[in-house]
DNA sequence: CGTATGACGTGCA
DNA sequence: GTGCACGCCATAC
């Protein structure tokens, strides 16, 4: 309870992202604007770039324009996780 | 504390 | 429809 709220956008982005629901991916402005903060959607890629927890599907986030973006793992490899889950059908 | 960087987003030509 | 430039926030050094 205390320690909540506290969380730093970069705590909120992964609890975010690993919330994402299989099949679904989420925009980086999305993200951003659950983590309390819209226009940090800049700070979202390089929190998930810093992130090579394996609890985080942040291969599902993408960006607005739908294109899949960057991945730490490479974008081939994101594009194919979406592609097995259905997200790009 | 200040500077530099980055997995983006939007607008305009 | 495509390409370029600017702006934005947070993190790391």
């Amino acid at each position: 309870m205390k320690e909540a709220f506290r969380e730093t956008f970069k705590e909120k982005v992964f609890d975010i992202v690993r919330k994402i629901p299989k099949g679904e991916t989420m925009s980086y402005g999305e993200v951003a604007r659950r983590a309390g903060s819209p226009r940090a959607f800049r700070a979202v890629g390089t929190i998930l770039k810093s992130n090579y927890d394996p609890k985080i599907p942040c291969h599902r986030v993408i960006s607005s324009s739908g294109a899949l973006g960057q991945y730490n793992r490479g974008v081939e490899e994101k594009q194919r996780k979406l592609r097995a889950e259905g997200a790009l059908d």
